[in-house]
DNA sequence: ACAGCAGCTGCAAGCGCTTCCAAACTACAC
DNA sequence: GTGTAGTTTGGAAGCGCTTGCAGCTGCTGT
């Protein structure tokens, strides 16, 4: 394998030149460049980077920590993420800490910490100040999606303002009965999406004057499978039939309108279903949510994070509210007309 | 920020002997071990593993290629993948090479082909056999999942096979009217999956003396998305109905479910429906399917790379066939007694 | 013609570890 | 007490790059 001394040799020039011709960085003239480059091809050289971190102690490395890439949200980051590092010719190295607390620690202290990664991108995670803090110590950026990072730069969506707007639609339709289905409190724990999406609804129905009822507060794991198991009690238990569901994610609202289906209520005639997301299989189901442009927002954390490592280290801590947009399908309409209470 | 000379200092020992103390490898005192263990752990010190790779030449670092995290089989042997690799203490590159040939190329040559990763995973990806020789050219293990990869060890699901099985569970309930949903023609570039199910479903339908019928081969892009779209078609056009389908994929299969509910047929009864994967939706539709533990795949994948990078420099390429077991669930049954011709 | 300057270039000193080597020490048998 | 083998240790030479520094070149202005 050949290294840079070889390229040095065939070019006829010095390593250190070469290191410039290849790097970009100082002055080489263009004679030089030229060649050191032809050299380079010619051998099928490429630079290793551990040499090169360890002499320069920039990796091009980005980490990105997700709580698990097999679920909608963070593969959707991760692919933006990845995209936008490929073109920038940085590599990602990625933590998905799927299996609770004792590997997340083992993760963010012997890996993260190090002088592995140039910056860290979390999704949806929320760290402890202090790990916050050390990561900022050693001079490692961190941008954080969707969860709240404090200390460091966020991009998040207004989650409270599109709760309150998506609930906001079903009551301009004229829905008063409204059920909504949150995330497991468990969830809640680590990225406070749950409760922040929830206080929307509450300020959509309090606004509204509207009585939010206990029985209609249901919640799942922001699965179809969860949500299509929740959405049969509330929908098919002895408890009277809400007219409309505001699913705190698509994939919640798609498995309450696949309960819907088995007891035979039709969407959006008999129940009206909006979620939140902008998942691909929304467009199926007619689904009408708040698209939130995952990818994007990946692609939005590298550029952030790229502007900082290469630009100034600019440490400062900025939070970016990443704009959603409405789309409005077929599973929303005006309540029906006659709701007459179950039988039973 | 602390390095091991720090730790050597704080123990009173060399850099050398604390080095053999945290890698473990080397005779070293219990007393010595004891020291340097304690040192560093009250500097909080860890390894520089760039500098680590530099000395070794191993990087602890494992690549891994995919065609996309955000699909069902990728992001679930990437899952496996992680869980296994951080067990380990290596990390993972992750390459996600959604867009084309382009990137896939420069990530090829630039990331993979050298010193970063001491080993490669490449899921579903069709390398060329010179790109494979690269690889091993430079002592780089690879493994490749559920793809052809001549010259390299692969893990693949007995796909042929499988599908041979589907289309025989649904012969013997009796169904003589089978459709076939594959892989889009684009798809069959990269990895052969969709040829392959095919030539499985064939061999079945040839054994039983069954009729392939041209109108009732429909194709998608393995989404639950495209599939509902073309089984629509199949559903809903003017050829006659199947009685079965047999689709390559459980996301597929479900897309085909949907169809059918929109024309208001009922599965199992007016039509079975059978997948491949193991999906965790499948449950919901009651789809029966046959599951591949892509999971299992990913973590499997890892034990043989390990073992060949800890062990022995073991190129020898091995094929494993990965176990896959049938999930009899609700979806399919014995044909409608009475299959009248549509109306129309 | 010559000082002044800017652009290029090469030398060499690291970056933070691993590991070869030889020295020092231990234990044990004779 | 001495020899032998095995264990433990530290010195020092890299791993393959980057980059500060100083020297060189060739051009400008006067």
């Amino acid at each position: 394998m050949p290294g840079i001394k070889d390229v040095a040799e065939r070019a006829g020039l010095s390593i250190a030149t070469v290191s410039r011709a290849l790097s970009g960085k100082g002055n080489v003239s263009a004679r030089s460049r030229e060649l050191a480059q032809t050299a380079a091809a010619d051998l099928g050289f490429v630079l290793s980077y551990h040499a090169s971190s360890l002499a320069s102690g920039r990796t091009h490395n980005v980490g990105v920590v997700v709580p698990s890439v097999h679920r909608w949200f963070f593969s959707s980051v991760v692919e933006g993420v990845s995209a936008a590092l490929l073109d920038a010719g940085y590599d990602l190295t990625l933590y998905n800490i799927s299996e609770g607390q004792e590997r997340r620690h083992s993760v963010l202290n012997d890996f993260l910490l190090r002088k592995r990664v140039d910056a860290v991108i979390a999704v949806s995670l929320e760290l402890r100040e202090a790990e916050i803090q050390q990561l900022l110590a050693i001079h490692r950026p961190i941008v954080g999606i969707g969860g709240p990072l404090p200390g460091a730069s966020t991009i998040r969506i207004d989650d409270s303002g599109i709760a309150d707007a998506a609930a906001r639609h079903l009551i301009q339709l004229g829905h008063t009965k409204i059920a909504h289905m949150t995330g497991d409190a468990e969830y809640d724990q680590d990225f406070r999406l749950p409760g922040t999406r929830q206080a929307g609804f509450k300020k959509a129905m309090k606004d509204a004057r509207l009585e939010i009822r206990p029985e209609w507060q249901v919640s799942a794991d922001f699965t179809i499978r969860g949500a299509y198991a929740s959405a049969r009690q509330l929908l098919g238990g002895s408890v009277e039939r809400p007219t409309a569901v505001f699913a705190a994610s698509d994939e919640m609202a798609i498995g309450t309108i696949l309960a819907a289906r088995d007891f035979g209520l039709r969407v959006p005639y008999d129940l009206s279903v909006i979620g939140i997301d902008g998942h691909e299989l929304g467009e199926v189901f007619g689904l009408t949510t708040i698209d939130q442009d995952a990818r994007g927002q990946g692609a939005l954390a590298v550029r952030r994070l790229l502007a900082g490592l290469d630009g100034g280290g600019d440490t400062a801590a900025a939070d970016t509210q990443y704009p959603t947009s409405f789309v409005m399908r077929s599973s929303t309409a005006v309540p029906p007309v006659d709701t007459v209470p179950r039988r039973g």
